[in-house]
DNA sequence: TTTAAATCTATTATCGATTGTTTAATTATA
DNA sequence: TATAATTAAACAATCGATAATAGATTTAAA
């Protein structure tokens, strides 16, 4: 998760781990695309191995929200409605502004400079047109972000909410434009320095409501 | 989960489920201690079905956070801190803060009713002494209450959290007056049915942290 | 023709056995 | 005695195969 942002891996043994990110990046690329059904004995042929640890792989993702599936019947990348996009804006407000309140009271110049690193190779990457690594360091940034609250089943919730819904954002953030995006991080930054909570709660919503809207927009012309 | 509190139940055939609730129940019932190891091959020849069953009961339940694991290592009941005490009261008090601003706008007088039958479930609970009931219909009551907010990634989200702190919260409570805890539920309700913002908001405040002070104070004293 | 039972098919859920890793115990070496 | 190499035991991870289930298809009855 943190991983694909520098770390280091020294156990990379267990499969069905490598088969989960596998299929993490799958969805991500469209591969299996919303709604699309994934057969378990299907999917073990086709990597090598045995059924098994595909199960173990998509009960993981089943879990995170990327996939959704019914006893007996089977496993299907998950779709989204606009009614779920706002939920999931709705939720990220409320747990990046506690985020943010607890950060205030605690976070390091070094973390402010890490959030500002990051900042920066996102607007460099946004520069030379490389979108997927431009949505990576974004990721990066809100996770480093709600990292710093010090609360690490805050990070846990996060996480566990954000990878579910990963795909969804990822597609309509390479849509926007990266230099808007980035300012706002800026101003999040700036925001925290000044350990000023009303600051940090502004910029936190505003944020993530600019960064959505646009989707948002989107999926209620197509959906409702 | 919800389904201890009045739910058809059609489909209860799949093997790992079950195993996955009696283990709760052993946890719950101090059967496994904070640390204990639970050894797959062992729990699957006590139960008399395969490891694999067992196993994706684990897995459950490490998503979950009852318990925790390592590749190869093994998987034990987790343990905790009072730092992870007050992690889970902070978020606590986020996600049902955000519940109950959001039910403001859409809670019906039905579930306003609903959320009373089970307060007065619980205080007759607690006069015929039943803890195990009371604190089911507590938890019953927490899991309505968000439900009411309409938002089903919000109820994810708290569930996910909720259960993997379960025997933690459980373990305090019995300890417990239970009439000011009915007595913190309908201050609650009072404020929704209301439809007043800040006293929703004051109310679950206090409500969770006068629930969690003691166990907290407890903690404290134990660890730190 | 419509409905209901019976059969078939695809796929999940479960099983029993095998393989790979870790940890602890044992022996060898300094 | 202390440290390193070796072996043994316990157990998780993975496998290949079987059983159970839902859904589709066919057949039988009305």
């Amino acid at each position: 998760m943190t991983e694909s942002y520098g770390k280091k891996r020294l156990t990379r043994t267990v499969l069905s781990e490598q088969i989960k990110e596998q299929l993490m990046e799958d969805i991500f690329h469209k591969k299996y695309k919303a709604g699309d059904r994934i057969v378990e004995s299907a999917l073990a042929r086709e990597l090598g191995v045995s059924q098994a640890s595909v199960r173990e792989a998509l009960r993981s993702l089943i879990a995170m929200g990327f996939l959704e599936n019914e006893p007996f019947k089977g496993t299907a990348v998950r779709s989204f409605t606009a009614k779920d996009l706002m939920e999931v804006v709705t939720v990220r407000v409320a747990l990046e502004t506690l985020a943010g309140q607890l950060s205030i009271r605690r976070i390091t110049d070094e973390e402010i400079a890490e959030l500002e690193r990051i900042t920066s190779e996102m607007i460099a990457a946004s520069k030379e047109g490389d979108t997927q690594r431009r949505i990576r360091l974004n990721i990066a940034f809100h996770e480093k972000f709600v990292e710093t609250s010090g609360n690490k089943l805050l990070v846990q919730l996060y996480n566990y909410m954000h990878f579910g819904n990963w795909s969804l954002l990822t597609g309509s953030l390479s849509e926007m434009d990266p230099i808007q995006i980035a300012t706002r991080h800026r101003i999040l930054i700036d925001a925290l320095r000044a350990r000023d909570p009303d600051k940090v709660a502004k910029a936190v919503r505003e944020h993530i409501e600019s960064t959505t809207k646009p989707l948002s927009d989107m999926l209620a012309q197509a959906n409702l």
